[in-house]
DNA sequence: CTGTATGCAAATCATTTGCAGCTTA
DNA sequence: TAAGCTGCAAATGATTTGCATACAG
């Protein structure tokens, strides 16, 4: 069995992304930490990333440019609000769902199980 | 006003996603189309596909691989259905989207003004 | 101590671009 | 013919990997 060890740095990757909450790059969450621990290396940042959304503390999703960004999450199954003035990310349960599922096995006999799903819009704050 | 041409490469690459209905990367087409015209270049199915989505005839996705997918598809506002099993991909409108809308403004004040969505599951023939 | 994690540099891999020659309208 | 394409080869840019050293438990 294979032991994790709490390092400083996955520390603070955690703390980065929790603080923020939207979507931040590889590359961002470096130049962010970068100042604090000047020999951090980029590589370390994306083997804490694909540990990160092992364990699902974060997601990832392509963004627009063709980098992967991250956010701080639950484990458990939702969505998400992005506000596109600020970046905030919400999360969303999908309690509409079932509607897809009904009209989806009604018209044409496809079987739902699973979804992605992500809202865009302007969070509370940005309006 | 720039002008399109129809070139014989940009035909087959729509006949064929036109014919798959399913996700495929650029170099899945590019081995496809390779035997049937052996100078074909990966840098051309790049291109095609890049104009394709600009027009709207295809849509493109990251896949898990990290490779870019791309669909036929209407140039409208509807979302996928995917198979896991054979891949084939229909389109779907989003009719219950209201739902969703008032619920996010209701529980935490967010305008949606867009939304991504994808359904996985099992096409009517793969049950 | 021992198993993990990290920094560094080099290697990958998908995608993009410059440019000369080839096509389509 | 001229404006657009395409092939080819080289350039990018994000992400990954090998390996020797540093660190957590």
């Amino acid at each position: 069995m294979r032991s994790l060890y709490a390092t400083s740095t996955r520390r603070s990757v955690i703390e980065l992304l929790k603080a923020e909450k939207r979507y931040l790059t590889a590359q961002a969450i470096y130049r962010l930490l970068k100042s604090a621990n000047p020999k951090l290396a980029l590589s370390t940042v994306y083997r804490t990333l694909e540990l990160l959304a092992q364990l699902g503390t974060v997601s990832s999703r392509t963004e627009p440019g063709g980098e992967a960004g991250y956010v701080f999450c639950t484990d458990e199954h939702h969505h998400h609000a992005v506000c596109r003035d600020c970046g905030h990310v919400d999360e969303v349960d999908c309690g509409a769902m079932d509607q897809f599922r009904a009209a989806l096995l009604h018209n044409q006999a496809f079987v739902l199980d699973d979804h992605s799903l992500e809202f865009y819009g302007l969070c509370a704050r940005c309006q």
